[in-house]
DNA sequence: CTCCCGATAT
DNA sequence: ATATCAGGAG
């Protein structure tokens, strides 16, 4: 039994991915502000479970605290915690950090790899982290499955699944490979503004007519 | 499966 | 008061 999809589900598909080009941005930009690799990783770390906004705020002046690896590496982490503080989870990223960034200078020469095995051997970093990094960084085709793109993508009935790793292989069995990144980017954008988890606003949505659930 | 967890919108 | 936010580890 194959997966194989139908004409008519492919033209679906490409439908949803011209509105979504038609309306949202078509440049790789990342709602994480970063100059270096390193600082998106730890970024990334940060987002979890919290706003990118929340994320900005607590790295603009994290990173003029600890300025390379080797600060986040040998950072107090009581005190890491407390710079942190306000992203929740504050002791296991704190934790993360401190030990991701100890793996990166010793294992890694300092560089952040792009294979995703080993971004995900780094402590904190999962899946999802490890696909951000991959798209944004290294710009290889990566589907980042978080919270907008797991609620969105079942709206629009892209998949069934409800775990991210079955979504994540749904998605990249359903959208051409050149298209990934971007449907990440504007999926994001798209559950920010208009299809938020609480109040969507299925009246100004322009993909209404593809959703499985408009009311 | 549970736990980690603060800030904000509803 | 409660749901939600660019999740990950044990």
């Amino acid at each position: 039994m194959s997966g194989r999809i139908t004409k008519k589900e492919k033209e679906r598909i490409q439908k949803i991915l011209d509105l979504l080009d038609e309306h949202y941005t078509r440049e790789y930009k990342c709602y994480l502000n970063h100059e270096t690799p390193w600082q998106l990783l730890i970024a990334t770390i940060l987002s979890a479970q919290c706003t990118d906004e929340r994320v900005n705020l607590v790295t603009k002046d994290l990173f003029h605290k600890y300025t390379s690896l080797e600060a986040f590496a040998s950072a107090d982490q009581k005190e890491l915690e407390q710079d942190i503080h306000s992203t929740g989870f504050y002791k296991n990223k704190a934790k993360n950090i401190i030990a991701c960034t100890n793996m990166l200078l010793k294992e890694y020469g300092g560089q952040v790899p792009e294979n995703i095995e080993e971004l995900t051997k780094l402590a904190g970093v999962g899946r999802k982290t490890a696909n951000v990094i991959r798209g944004n960084i290294y710009h290889e085709p990566s589907i980042v499955v978080d919270t907008h793109v797991k609620r969105i993508s079942r709206k629009l009935g892209l998949t069934k699944e409800e775990d991210p790793v079955k979504i994540e292989f749904d998605l990249m069995k359903v959208l051409p490979k050149e298209h990934w990144i971007l449907f990440n980017i504007q999926i994001i954008t798209h559950g920010r503004g208009l299809c938020t988890a609480r109040a969507p606003q299925c009246e100004q949505c322009f993909l209404k007519e593809l959703c499985k659930e408009r009311k």
